[in-house]
DNA sequence: TGTACATCAGTGAACGCGCGTTCACTGATGTAC
DNA sequence: TGTACATCAGTGAACGCGCGTTCACTGATGTAC
Protein backbone atom coordinates (compact mmCIF):
# COMPACT_ATOMS: atom_id res chain seq x y z
CA UNK A 1 0.00 0.00 0.00
CA UNK A 2 1.51 3.28 -0.85
CA UNK A 3 1.56 6.16 1.67
CA UNK A 4 -0.21 8.62 -0.31
CA UNK A 5 -3.32 6.27 -0.70
CA UNK A 6 -3.25 5.25 3.19
CA UNK A 7 -3.13 8.66 4.08
CA UNK A 8 -6.05 9.48 1.68
CA UNK A 9 -7.90 6.71 3.43
CA UNK A 10 -6.89 7.84 6.87
CA UNK A 11 -7.93 11.13 6.42
CA UNK A 12 -11.26 10.29 4.68
CA UNK A 13 -12.04 8.09 7.65
CA UNK A 14 -11.14 10.31 9.98
CA UNK A 15 -13.79 13.22 8.45
CA UNK A 16 -16.43 10.28 8.65
CA UNK A 17 -15.52 10.16 11.81
CA UNK A 18 -15.53 13.31 12.42
CA UNK A 19 -18.78 14.31 10.79
CA UNK A 20 -21.34 11.16 11.83
CA UNK A 21 -23.36 12.77 14.44
CA UNK A 22 -22.67 9.26 16.83
CA UNK A 23 -26.00 10.54 18.67
CA UNK A 24 -27.82 9.80 15.88
CA UNK A 25 -30.29 6.71 15.92
CA UNK A 26 -31.55 5.30 12.81
CA UNK A 27 -35.75 5.98 12.00
CA UNK A 28 -37.67 2.81 12.85
CA UNK A 29 -39.41 0.13 10.12
CA UNK A 30 -41.82 2.17 7.95
CA UNK A 31 -40.29 5.32 9.02
CA UNK A 32 -37.81 5.91 6.58
CA UNK A 33 -39.33 8.69 4.36
CA UNK A 34 -38.26 10.55 7.93
CA UNK A 35 -34.91 10.97 6.60
CA UNK A 36 -36.28 12.97 3.68
CA UNK A 37 -37.24 15.46 5.85
CA UNK A 38 -34.28 15.34 7.63
CA UNK A 39 -32.17 16.04 4.64
CA UNK A 40 -34.51 19.00 3.71
CA UNK A 41 -34.10 20.31 6.88
CA UNK A 42 -30.48 20.31 6.78
CA UNK A 43 -29.91 21.83 3.59
CA UNK A 44 -32.25 24.84 4.79
CA UNK A 45 -30.16 24.85 7.72
CA UNK A 46 -26.94 25.35 5.77
CA UNK A 47 -28.51 27.76 4.05
CA UNK A 48 -29.69 29.68 6.88
CA UNK A 49 -26.06 30.09 7.72
CA UNK A 50 -24.94 30.63 4.40
CA UNK A 51 -23.00 27.82 3.72
CA UNK A 52 -22.36 26.19 0.18
CA UNK A 53 -24.65 23.94 -0.37
CA UNK A 54 -23.90 20.28 -1.82
CA UNK A 55 -24.46 16.45 -1.45
CA UNK A 56 -21.54 16.02 0.95
CA UNK A 57 -22.52 19.25 3.24
CA UNK A 58 -25.76 18.35 3.54
CA UNK A 59 -25.29 14.48 4.88
CA UNK A 60 -22.78 15.93 7.14
CA UNK A 61 -24.96 18.54 8.27
CA UNK A 62 -27.86 15.89 8.35
CA UNK A 63 -25.28 13.61 10.04
CA UNK A 64 -25.61 10.83 8.03
CA UNK A 65 -23.16 9.37 5.14
CA UNK A 66 -23.48 10.37 2.08
CA UNK A 67 -24.77 7.45 0.01
CA UNK A 68 -27.68 7.89 2.72
CA UNK A 69 -29.02 10.52 0.58
CA UNK A 70 -29.97 8.28 -2.35
CA UNK A 71 -32.06 6.33 -0.72
CA UNK A 72 -34.36 9.05 -0.97
CA UNK A 73 -33.15 11.31 -4.38
CA UNK A 74 -32.26 10.01 -7.41
CA UNK A 75 -29.46 12.48 -7.56
CA UNK A 76 -28.27 15.70 -6.33
CA UNK A 77 -30.44 17.10 -8.62
CA UNK A 78 -33.50 15.90 -7.20
CA UNK A 79 -32.09 17.19 -3.78
CA UNK A 80 -31.67 20.59 -5.24
CA UNK A 81 -35.19 20.71 -7.07
CA UNK A 82 -37.55 19.74 -3.96
CA UNK A 83 -34.94 22.39 -2.20
CA UNK A 84 -36.19 24.91 -4.47
CA UNK A 85 -39.43 24.25 -4.96
CA UNK A 86 -40.29 24.68 -1.29
CA UNK A 87 -38.00 27.68 -1.12
CA UNK A 88 -40.77 28.86 -3.90
CA UNK A 89 -43.30 28.27 -1.54
CA UNK A 90 -41.63 29.93 1.31
CA UNK A 91 -41.21 33.21 -1.18
CA UNK A 92 -44.60 33.71 -1.82
CA UNK A 93 -45.54 32.86 1.35
CA UNK A 94 -43.46 36.18 3.03
CA UNK A 95 -44.68 38.09 -0.20
CA UNK A 96 -48.42 37.58 0.23
CA UNK A 97 -48.19 38.20 3.60
CA UNK A 98 -45.73 41.19 3.59
CA UNK A 99 -48.50 42.67 0.99
CA UNK A 100 -50.94 42.27 2.95
CA UNK A 101 -49.86 44.14 5.64
CA UNK A 102 -50.44 47.57 3.84
CA UNK A 103 -53.20 49.38 3.36
CA UNK A 104 -52.95 51.35 -0.07
CA UNK A 105 -52.37 49.35 -3.68
CA UNK A 106 -49.13 51.41 -4.17
CA UNK A 107 -48.25 50.28 -1.14
CA UNK A 108 -49.18 46.72 -1.84
CA UNK A 109 -46.79 46.81 -4.19
CA UNK A 110 -43.71 48.24 -2.90
CA UNK A 111 -44.52 45.82 -0.06
CA UNK A 112 -43.94 42.67 -2.49
CA UNK A 113 -40.56 44.64 -3.56
CA UNK A 114 -38.98 45.24 0.00
CA UNK A 115 -39.81 41.58 0.76
CA UNK A 116 -38.54 40.27 -2.37
CA UNK A 117 -35.14 41.89 -2.03
CA UNK A 118 -35.18 41.16 1.72
CA UNK A 119 -35.44 37.42 1.01
CA UNK A 120 -32.65 37.86 -1.93
CA UNK A 121 -30.76 39.64 0.83
CA UNK A 122 -31.06 37.59 4.21
CA UNK A 123 -30.82 34.30 2.36
CA UNK A 124 -28.22 34.84 -0.54
CA UNK A 125 -27.12 31.32 -1.12
CA UNK A 126 -31.18 29.75 -1.22
CA UNK A 127 -31.46 32.96 -3.78
CA UNK A 128 -28.71 32.14 -6.34
CA UNK A 129 -29.71 28.50 -5.71
CA UNK A 130 -33.39 29.58 -6.65
CA UNK A 131 -32.56 32.50 -9.60
CA UNK A 132 -28.65 32.75 -9.80
CA UNK A 133 -25.84 30.88 -11.50
CA UNK A 134 -25.57 28.24 -8.67
CA UNK A 135 -28.12 25.33 -10.04
CA UNK A 136 -30.35 25.85 -12.72
CA UNK A 137 -33.89 24.71 -12.96
CA UNK A 138 -33.78 24.18 -16.62
CA UNK A 139 -30.68 22.05 -16.97
CA UNK A 140 -32.25 19.59 -14.49
CA UNK A 141 -35.32 19.49 -16.39
CA UNK A 142 -33.47 18.98 -19.12
CA UNK A 143 -31.60 16.19 -17.78
CA UNK A 144 -34.71 14.70 -15.85
CA UNK A 145 -37.62 15.08 -18.35
CA UNK A 146 -39.67 12.83 -16.95
CA UNK A 147 -39.82 14.16 -13.15
CA UNK A 148 -41.62 17.73 -13.26
CA UNK A 149 -40.91 19.46 -10.45
CA UNK A 150 -42.91 21.94 -11.27
CA UNK A 151 -40.65 24.87 -10.08
CA UNK A 152 -41.76 26.63 -13.43
CA UNK A 153 -45.55 27.23 -12.11
CA UNK A 154 -44.06 28.01 -8.46
CA UNK A 155 -42.21 30.31 -9.96
CA UNK A 156 -45.29 31.97 -12.11
CA UNK A 157 -47.12 32.01 -9.13
CA UNK A 158 -44.93 34.54 -7.12
CA UNK A 159 -44.80 36.46 -10.72
CA UNK A 160 -48.48 36.57 -10.15
CA UNK A 161 -48.19 38.63 -7.43
CA UNK A 162 -46.00 41.08 -9.09
CA UNK A 163 -48.48 41.78 -12.14
CA UNK A 164 -51.77 41.37 -9.82
CA UNK A 165 -50.03 43.89 -7.78
CA UNK A 166 -49.18 46.56 -10.79
CA UNK A 167 -52.89 45.57 -11.69
CA UNK A 168 -54.58 46.99 -8.98
CA UNK A 169 -51.84 50.53 -8.90
CA UNK A 170 -53.33 51.22 -12.76
CA UNK A 171 -56.97 49.89 -11.44
CA UNK A 172 -57.03 52.37 -8.55
CA UNK A 173 -55.93 55.26 -11.16
CA UNK A 174 -52.17 55.17 -9.68
CA UNK A 175 -50.10 53.47 -12.21
CA UNK A 176 -50.01 54.39 -15.63
CA UNK A 177 -48.93 50.76 -16.53
CA UNK A 178 -50.88 49.35 -19.67
CA UNK A 179 -49.29 46.05 -20.03
CA UNK A 180 -49.09 44.93 -16.67
CA UNK A 181 -47.50 41.36 -17.77
CA UNK A 182 -44.60 43.33 -19.42
CA UNK A 183 -44.29 45.94 -17.01
CA UNK A 184 -44.29 43.13 -14.14
CA UNK A 185 -41.26 41.20 -16.08
CA UNK A 186 -38.95 44.28 -16.03
CA UNK A 187 -39.63 44.65 -12.63
CA UNK A 188 -38.63 41.63 -11.85
CA UNK A 189 -35.44 41.73 -13.70
CA UNK A 190 -34.89 45.06 -11.87
CA UNK A 191 -35.38 43.35 -8.33
CA UNK A 192 -33.53 40.75 -9.17
CA UNK A 193 -30.57 42.81 -10.78
CA UNK A 194 -30.61 45.09 -7.72
CA UNK A 195 -30.21 42.30 -5.48
CA UNK A 196 -27.77 40.16 -7.26
CA UNK A 197 -25.43 43.60 -7.79
CA UNK A 198 -25.70 44.45 -4.19
CA UNK A 199 -24.36 40.84 -3.30
CA UNK A 200 -21.77 41.11 -6.23
CA UNK A 201 -20.80 44.79 -6.64
CA UNK A 202 -20.05 45.32 -3.02
CA UNK A 203 -17.33 47.55 -3.83
CA UNK A 204 -20.40 50.11 -5.53
CA UNK A 205 -21.53 52.90 -4.09
CA UNK A 206 -25.29 52.26 -4.56
CA UNK A 207 -27.09 56.07 -4.22
CA UNK A 208 -30.01 56.12 -1.26
CA UNK A 209 -33.66 55.71 -2.90
CA UNK A 210 -32.02 53.68 -5.99
CA UNK A 211 -34.63 50.68 -4.57
CA UNK A 212 -37.66 53.45 -4.94
CA UNK A 213 -37.03 55.17 -7.65
CA UNK A 214 -36.65 52.10 -9.79
CA UNK A 215 -39.69 50.29 -8.45
CA UNK A 216 -41.59 53.25 -8.88
CA UNK A 217 -40.48 54.17 -12.40
CA UNK A 218 -40.91 50.81 -13.63
CA UNK A 219 -44.01 49.99 -12.15
CA UNK A 220 -45.46 53.85 -13.98
CA UNK A 221 -46.50 55.13 -10.21
CA UNK A 222 -47.85 58.25 -10.73
CA UNK A 223 -48.19 60.06 -7.24
CA UNK A 224 -48.63 63.58 -6.05
CA UNK A 225 -45.07 64.91 -4.87
CA UNK B 1 2.71 0.79 -6.17
CA UNK B 2 -0.98 0.20 -5.64
CA UNK B 3 -3.27 -0.20 -8.63
CA UNK B 4 -5.03 2.69 -8.02
CA UNK B 5 -2.22 5.30 -7.65
CA UNK B 6 -0.87 4.37 -10.61
CA UNK B 7 -4.19 4.03 -12.49
CA UNK B 8 -4.43 7.43 -11.29
CA UNK B 9 -0.81 8.86 -12.87
CA UNK B 10 -1.25 6.91 -15.99
CA UNK B 11 -4.33 8.83 -16.37
CA UNK B 12 -2.68 11.98 -15.59
CA UNK B 13 -0.19 11.59 -18.25
CA UNK B 14 -2.16 10.76 -20.74
CA UNK B 15 -4.16 13.68 -20.12
CA UNK B 16 -0.98 15.57 -19.80
CA UNK B 17 0.46 14.19 -23.09
CA UNK B 18 -2.78 14.90 -25.39
CA UNK B 19 -3.29 18.60 -24.05
CA UNK B 20 0.57 19.72 -24.21
CA UNK B 21 0.61 21.26 -27.92
CA UNK B 22 3.57 19.61 -29.44
CA UNK B 23 4.07 21.99 -32.06
CA UNK B 24 4.65 24.94 -29.55
CA UNK B 25 7.98 26.33 -29.14
CA UNK B 26 9.21 27.67 -26.33
CA UNK B 27 9.90 32.00 -26.98
CA UNK B 28 13.06 33.35 -26.84
CA UNK B 29 15.43 34.53 -23.85
CA UNK B 30 13.99 37.76 -22.98
CA UNK B 31 10.26 37.18 -24.78
CA UNK B 32 9.07 35.47 -21.44
CA UNK B 33 6.35 37.91 -21.20
CA UNK B 34 4.68 37.33 -24.12
CA UNK B 35 3.13 33.88 -22.36
CA UNK B 36 1.33 36.43 -20.35
CA UNK B 37 -0.46 37.22 -23.43
CA UNK B 38 -0.76 33.68 -24.80
CA UNK B 39 -2.43 33.19 -21.49
CA UNK B 40 -4.98 36.06 -21.71
CA UNK B 41 -5.64 34.96 -25.31
CA UNK B 42 -6.13 31.08 -24.59
CA UNK B 43 -8.33 32.67 -21.65
CA UNK B 44 -10.27 35.07 -24.25
CA UNK B 45 -10.90 31.78 -26.46
CA UNK B 46 -12.36 29.91 -24.08
CA UNK B 47 -14.93 32.72 -23.07
CA UNK B 48 -15.76 33.45 -26.93
CA UNK B 49 -16.41 29.54 -27.07
CA UNK B 50 -18.47 29.59 -23.87
CA UNK B 51 -16.44 27.28 -21.83
CA UNK B 52 -15.61 26.51 -18.40
CA UNK B 53 -12.72 28.98 -17.48
CA UNK B 54 -10.11 27.20 -15.13
CA UNK B 55 -6.54 27.84 -14.68
CA UNK B 56 -5.95 24.49 -15.88
CA UNK B 57 -8.61 25.07 -18.86
CA UNK B 58 -6.39 27.71 -19.76
CA UNK B 59 -3.22 25.94 -19.74
CA UNK B 60 -5.20 23.41 -21.62
CA UNK B 61 -5.95 26.12 -24.02
CA UNK B 62 -2.82 27.90 -24.59
CA UNK B 63 -1.14 24.74 -25.09
CA UNK B 64 1.57 24.98 -21.51
CA UNK B 65 1.31 23.00 -18.88
CA UNK B 66 -0.76 24.57 -15.74
CA UNK B 67 2.89 25.13 -13.39
CA UNK B 68 3.72 27.61 -16.54
CA UNK B 69 1.09 30.51 -15.33
CA UNK B 70 2.83 30.56 -12.34
CA UNK B 71 5.98 32.37 -13.91
CA UNK B 72 3.05 35.29 -14.61
CA UNK B 73 0.81 35.37 -12.86
CA UNK B 74 0.68 35.12 -8.82
CA UNK B 75 -2.43 32.57 -8.69
CA UNK B 76 -5.73 32.00 -10.38
CA UNK B 77 -7.21 35.30 -8.99
CA UNK B 78 -4.07 37.34 -10.62
CA UNK B 79 -5.50 35.99 -14.03
CA UNK B 80 -9.38 36.52 -13.65
CA UNK B 81 -8.55 39.98 -11.94
CA UNK B 82 -6.66 40.47 -15.55
CA UNK B 83 -9.16 38.93 -17.85
CA UNK B 84 -11.76 41.34 -16.00
CA UNK B 85 -9.85 44.14 -16.08
CA UNK B 86 -9.58 44.03 -19.80
CA UNK B 87 -13.33 43.00 -20.53
CA UNK B 88 -14.35 46.11 -18.91
CA UNK B 89 -12.37 48.24 -21.05
CA UNK B 90 -13.82 46.01 -24.16
CA UNK B 91 -17.18 46.74 -22.74
CA UNK B 92 -16.61 50.25 -22.57
CA UNK B 93 -15.10 50.58 -26.13
CA UNK B 94 -18.34 48.61 -26.96
CA UNK B 95 -20.64 50.56 -25.82
CA UNK B 96 -19.22 54.05 -26.27
CA UNK B 97 -18.76 52.76 -30.44
CA UNK B 98 -22.63 51.71 -30.55
CA UNK B 99 -23.71 55.30 -28.62
CA UNK B 100 -21.78 57.56 -31.31
CA UNK B 101 -23.88 55.83 -33.87
CA UNK B 102 -27.10 57.41 -32.84
CA UNK B 103 -28.01 61.00 -33.53
CA UNK B 104 -30.42 62.03 -30.77
CA UNK B 105 -30.04 61.61 -26.97
CA UNK B 106 -32.48 58.92 -26.21
CA UNK B 107 -31.24 57.08 -29.23
CA UNK B 108 -27.38 57.06 -27.64
CA UNK B 109 -29.19 56.24 -24.16
CA UNK B 110 -31.11 53.20 -25.93
CA UNK B 111 -28.15 52.47 -27.76
CA UNK B 112 -25.91 51.50 -24.77
CA UNK B 113 -28.80 49.46 -23.16
CA UNK B 114 -28.95 47.50 -26.09
CA UNK B 115 -25.23 46.76 -26.58
CA UNK B 116 -24.84 46.10 -22.87
CA UNK B 117 -27.34 43.62 -23.53
CA UNK B 118 -25.71 42.41 -26.60
CA UNK B 119 -22.45 41.88 -24.40
CA UNK B 120 -24.05 40.14 -21.61
CA UNK B 121 -25.63 37.57 -24.35
CA UNK B 122 -22.73 36.68 -26.64
CA UNK B 123 -20.27 36.00 -24.04
CA UNK B 124 -21.89 34.82 -21.05
CA UNK B 125 -18.92 33.29 -19.13
CA UNK B 126 -17.08 36.04 -19.48
CA UNK B 127 -20.05 38.66 -18.35
CA UNK B 128 -20.65 36.38 -15.32
CA UNK B 129 -17.26 36.73 -14.63
CA UNK B 130 -17.38 40.14 -14.43
CA UNK B 131 -20.82 40.63 -12.84
CA UNK B 132 -22.41 37.32 -11.75
CA UNK B 133 -21.13 34.65 -9.03
CA UNK B 134 -18.02 33.31 -10.88
CA UNK B 135 -16.06 34.86 -9.27
CA UNK B 136 -16.04 38.76 -6.97
CA UNK B 137 -13.53 40.72 -7.33
CA UNK B 138 -14.51 41.94 -4.19
CA UNK B 139 -12.93 38.42 -2.81
CA UNK B 140 -9.84 38.78 -5.02
CA UNK B 141 -9.54 42.29 -3.80
CA UNK B 142 -9.93 41.36 -0.26
CA UNK B 143 -7.50 38.75 -0.45
CA UNK B 144 -4.73 40.39 -2.09
CA UNK B 145 -4.90 44.26 -1.15
CA UNK B 146 -1.86 45.35 -2.43
CA UNK B 147 -2.20 44.80 -5.88
CA UNK B 148 -5.00 47.18 -6.95
CA UNK B 149 -6.43 46.00 -10.41
CA UNK B 150 -8.49 49.19 -10.77
CA UNK B 151 -11.04 47.03 -11.43
CA UNK B 152 -13.24 49.17 -9.60
CA UNK B 153 -12.22 52.29 -11.97
CA UNK B 154 -13.29 50.39 -14.86
CA UNK B 155 -16.28 49.26 -13.36
CA UNK B 156 -16.88 52.75 -12.87
CA UNK B 157 -15.92 54.18 -16.45
CA UNK B 158 -18.86 51.87 -17.85
CA UNK B 159 -21.25 53.21 -15.09
CA UNK B 160 -20.15 56.83 -16.11
CA UNK B 161 -21.54 56.16 -19.61
CA UNK B 162 -24.73 55.66 -17.89
CA UNK B 163 -24.73 58.47 -16.11
CA UNK B 164 -23.88 60.50 -19.14
CA UNK B 165 -26.48 59.32 -21.71
CA UNK B 166 -29.15 60.11 -18.97
CA UNK B 167 -27.85 63.62 -17.96
CA UNK B 168 -27.65 64.38 -21.94
CA UNK B 169 -31.38 63.35 -22.14
CA UNK B 170 -32.48 65.19 -19.54
CA UNK B 171 -30.40 68.30 -20.60
CA UNK B 172 -32.11 67.94 -24.02
CA UNK B 173 -35.67 68.00 -22.27
CA UNK B 174 -36.69 64.87 -23.03
CA UNK B 175 -35.70 62.79 -19.83
CA UNK B 176 -37.61 63.57 -16.31
CA UNK B 177 -34.61 62.54 -14.19
CA UNK B 178 -33.38 64.45 -11.54
CA UNK B 179 -30.65 62.25 -9.82
CA UNK B 180 -28.94 61.01 -12.70
CA UNK B 181 -26.31 58.25 -10.59
CA UNK B 182 -29.45 57.27 -8.80
CA UNK B 183 -31.35 56.60 -12.13
CA UNK B 184 -28.23 55.19 -14.01
CA UNK B 185 -27.94 52.98 -10.85
CA UNK B 186 -31.51 51.69 -11.15
CA UNK B 187 -31.01 51.48 -14.79
CA UNK B 188 -27.79 49.08 -14.25
CA UNK B 189 -29.63 46.87 -11.91
CA UNK B 190 -32.35 46.39 -14.02
CA UNK B 191 -30.02 45.78 -17.15
CA UNK B 192 -28.36 43.46 -15.16
CA UNK B 193 -31.10 41.70 -13.79
CA UNK B 194 -32.85 41.08 -17.30
CA UNK B 195 -29.33 39.63 -19.00
CA UNK B 196 -28.72 37.34 -15.85
CA UNK B 197 -32.62 36.09 -16.17
CA UNK B 198 -32.76 35.91 -19.34
CA UNK B 199 -30.18 33.41 -19.27
CA UNK B 200 -31.01 31.45 -15.91
CA UNK B 201 -35.04 31.37 -16.01
CA UNK B 202 -35.03 30.15 -19.69
CA UNK B 203 -38.46 29.03 -19.17
CA UNK B 204 -39.88 32.39 -18.18
CA UNK B 205 -42.15 33.72 -21.02
CA UNK B 206 -40.21 37.20 -21.02
CA UNK B 207 -42.84 39.69 -23.09
CA UNK B 208 -41.84 41.33 -26.12
CA UNK B 209 -40.82 44.96 -25.58
CA UNK B 210 -39.70 44.28 -21.69
CA UNK B 211 -36.23 45.63 -22.15
CA UNK B 212 -37.65 49.22 -23.87
CA UNK B 213 -40.06 49.70 -21.82
CA UNK B 214 -37.28 48.69 -18.32
CA UNK B 215 -35.07 51.43 -19.88
CA UNK B 216 -37.33 54.34 -20.84
CA UNK B 217 -39.09 53.96 -17.47
CA UNK B 218 -36.31 54.19 -15.35
CA UNK B 219 -34.16 56.72 -17.47
CA UNK B 220 -37.53 58.77 -17.36
CA UNK B 221 -38.03 59.35 -20.47
CA UNK B 222 -40.97 61.49 -21.87
CA UNK B 223 -41.75 61.05 -25.16
CA UNK B 224 -44.52 61.70 -27.88
CA UNK B 225 -46.21 58.59 -27.88
C1' DT C 1 -43.99 -19.92 20.98
C1' DG C 2 -39.94 -20.22 18.51
C1' DT C 3 -37.28 -19.67 14.44
C1' DA C 4 -36.01 -18.86 9.65
C1' DC C 5 -36.32 -15.35 6.48
C1' DA C 6 -37.32 -11.13 3.98
C1' DT C 7 -37.29 -6.33 4.31
C1' DC C 8 -35.57 -2.13 5.37
C1' DA C 9 -32.45 1.97 6.98
C1' DG C 10 -28.28 3.19 6.69
C1' DT C 11 -22.94 2.68 6.25
C1' DG C 12 -17.77 2.20 4.82
C1' DA C 13 -14.77 2.16 1.41
C1' DA C 14 -13.64 3.14 -2.79
C1' DC C 15 -13.74 5.22 -7.75
C1' DG C 16 -12.75 8.66 -10.92
C1' DC C 17 -12.79 13.39 -11.73
C1' DG C 18 -11.09 18.27 -11.85
C1' DC C 19 -9.30 21.68 -9.26
C1' DG C 20 -5.19 25.01 -7.46
C1' DT C 21 -0.64 24.68 -6.07
C1' DT C 22 4.31 23.15 -5.07
C1' DC C 23 8.69 21.24 -6.10
C1' DA C 24 12.64 19.69 -8.14
C1' DC C 25 14.01 19.29 -12.71
C1' DT C 26 15.54 20.07 -17.90
C1' DG C 27 17.49 22.07 -21.51
C1' DA C 28 18.36 26.04 -24.30
C1' DT C 29 20.70 30.56 -24.55
C1' DG C 30 23.33 34.33 -23.43
C1' DT C 31 27.59 36.13 -20.72
C1' DA C 32 32.29 36.31 -18.45
C1' DC C 33 36.78 34.87 -18.46
C1' DT D 1 38.02 31.51 -29.78
C1' DG D 2 36.68 28.30 -26.54
C1' DT D 3 34.55 27.01 -22.27
C1' DA D 4 32.45 27.30 -17.69
C1' DC D 5 28.60 29.22 -15.67
C1' DA D 6 24.38 31.81 -14.65
C1' DT D 7 19.93 32.79 -16.22
C1' DC D 8 15.71 31.86 -17.98
C1' DA D 9 11.29 29.47 -19.97
C1' DG D 10 8.90 25.91 -19.20
C1' DT D 11 7.75 20.90 -17.58
C1' DG D 12 6.45 16.34 -15.04
C1' DA D 13 4.94 14.44 -11.20
C1' DA D 14 2.83 14.73 -7.28
C1' DC D 15 -0.12 16.62 -3.20
C1' DG D 16 -4.30 17.32 -0.94
C1' DC D 17 -8.87 18.67 -1.49
C1' DG D 18 -13.95 18.18 -2.34
C1' DC D 19 -17.12 16.58 -5.32
C1' DG D 20 -21.04 12.98 -7.06
C1' DT D 21 -21.76 8.28 -7.34
C1' DT D 22 -21.50 3.02 -6.84
C1' DC D 23 -21.13 -1.23 -4.45
C1' DA D 24 -21.24 -4.70 -1.29
C1' DC D 25 -22.22 -4.84 3.40
C1' DT D 26 -24.44 -4.70 8.37
C1' DG D 27 -27.60 -5.11 11.63
C1' DA D 28 -32.14 -4.27 13.41
C1' DT D 29 -37.09 -5.33 12.91
C1' DG D 30 -41.15 -7.18 11.38
C1' DT D 31 -43.53 -11.46 9.19
C1' DA D 32 -44.59 -16.37 7.92
C1' DC D 33 -44.53 -20.93 9.17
Amino acid sequence: MCPRCSLYSRKLMAVNAESTQLGRQRNARGEGARLRLEILTAAHALLADDEAITLRSIARRAGISAPSIYRHFADVDAVMASIVEQAFGELVAVLSEQRDKAETAIKRLRAICTAYLAFANERPHLYRLMFGGLWSAADAVAAHPDDDPQIRELGMNAFGLLVDAIRDCADAGVSDSEDHPRDAAGLWAALHGFADLRQTATLFPWPDGTERAMVDAIARVREAR
